[in-house]
DNA sequence: CGGGCTCGTCAAGGCCGCGTCAAGATCGCC
DNA sequence: GGCGATCTTGACGCGGCCTTGACGAGCCCG
């Protein structure tokens, strides 16, 4: 049981594919990093300046940042400010620089964690992990969608409607949720069958038409008129609020 | 200007008057941080052993914990599973080892950050900060969770019903737990067997099957239609008040 | 105007998953 | 070493879910 402990909880992040903003100004840093995540199932986004690293923690929407204070245009403890002016997402200094008094700047401006370069990348891994599964909960409770008809809590699993719950099937559940993750976006249907049935499928395009009318029939004020789940003819279907 | 970013920061922490618990067993050196944080309006217990860290957590409820790690009675990491059966409180590791196992272990159990002796007082202190800031709002977690049948006490892991205590076998508990930290969320199959039975099971779904008759046996008033421990078919099982 | 394609609907059948029960294996305590 | 509690394992029936096929309607294009 003792053995096992750690090699359980490395093997794999909690969540599925968190998502990690790697900032340095040395690119070798960068791909080193970039590599080690990528092979422990996460997903990275890279950026060299701070400018860049504002923009990307936006778009991309990080579960952990993790920013060396060296960049070539802004002061790291700018960069930290700038980002917990809207989000609490943990970031993780990284700095060649010892001293006490950087750390405690860097610390008390909102970094959550501070390790000095050299790492060891076990560690730093370690220091990563606790920082994602501590943000773990924060961050799942912005994820409910709101319809006029229907809400759908993607961190429940659970669909509401007119204050009662809906029930879904597995595989109900399944396509809904791909479509509202891609919420005003156009999926495809191999996109949904290679998502909700596996690689194996691609054109039974027959299993979406049944599952569809299931979700419009249980969901859909009116299901002969979709609202919010919209056939694009020839392409796919799309989920609208 | 970096000065006084510092000083702005460090003079008193954000809440009013924090509680720390610190866990050593060298009393000199619970003696010195209980002064240090007093001057700085933190309210801090002590404890010399893990059998009365455990029991001070519960009782003062603290708002972060120190933890060193070479502790006489237990080993420091099973004060730090200890803690994290019902808590999320930060807990900040002392250690005088630098061995990167010894990190990564510590952390993989729920350590949220490692500080290796001997260490900076500032920057202790700014690590402190961050972890009280960090967990400020994460603080509305309930410790005794009520249904109109059961009350399940996770801080004493205790159930009880109709005024009297329920027996619950280890594993019992385990998935109850899991289950009632995770409330109106829905736990996958996979992720139960994962967190009681450990990362080398995964398709055992017969276990779940017969511990869930058993806690419905004896927790929900009907257990043939039960109204809390919520089956949701092909995907995993639900706790709903 | 008609043919072909795609989409929506419905119903039936097979199969899988869940609940239940009970017996065997294992662990821990005295 | 024995005993009780707990965990594991297997069998069985049933309900529900997935799959599949047939059919009609709408649309585009020839």
């Amino acid at each position: 049981m003792t053995g096992s402990r750690a090699a359980a909880a490395q093997q794999e992040p909690a969540g599925r594919m968190p998502r990690v903003l790697v900032v340095d100004d040395e690119p070798q840093l960068v791909r080193a990093l970039t590599i080690n995540l990528r092979a422990r199932k996460y997903r990275v986004d890279g950026a060299h300046d701070g400018a860049t690293a504002l923009q990307l923690a936006a778009a991309r929407r990080p579960d952990v940042i993790v920013l060396d204070l060296g960049l070539p245009d802004m002061d790291g403890i700018e960069v930290i400010e700038g980002l917990r002016g809207w989000t609490r997402v943990p970031i993780i200094v990284l700095s060649a620089r010892h001293t006490s008094d950087e750390k405690v700047d860097a610390l008390d401006a909102g970094a959550d964690d501070y390790v000095t370069k050299p790492f060891g990348m076990d560690e730093f891994l370690a220091r990563l992990r606790a920082a994602v599964r501590r943000a773990a909960p924060a961050d799942a409770e912005e994820l409910v969608v709101r319809t006029d008809t229907f809400t759908v809590d993607l961190a429940a699993k659970k669909v509401g409607r007119d204050g009662a719950d809906v029930r879904l099937t597995p595989t109900e559940w399944h396509v809904l949720e791909v479509l509202v993750r891609n919420a005003g976006r156009l999926v495809t249907q191999v996109q949904l069958l290679h998502e909700v049935w596996g690689p194996a499928y691609g054109t039974e395009t027959n299993y979406l038409r049944v599952y569809m009318a299931q979700l419009r029939r249980k969901l859909e004020r009116d299901p002969a008129y979709p609202r919010h789940l919209i056939t694009e003819p020839g392409m796919g279907y799309r989920f609208e609020r």
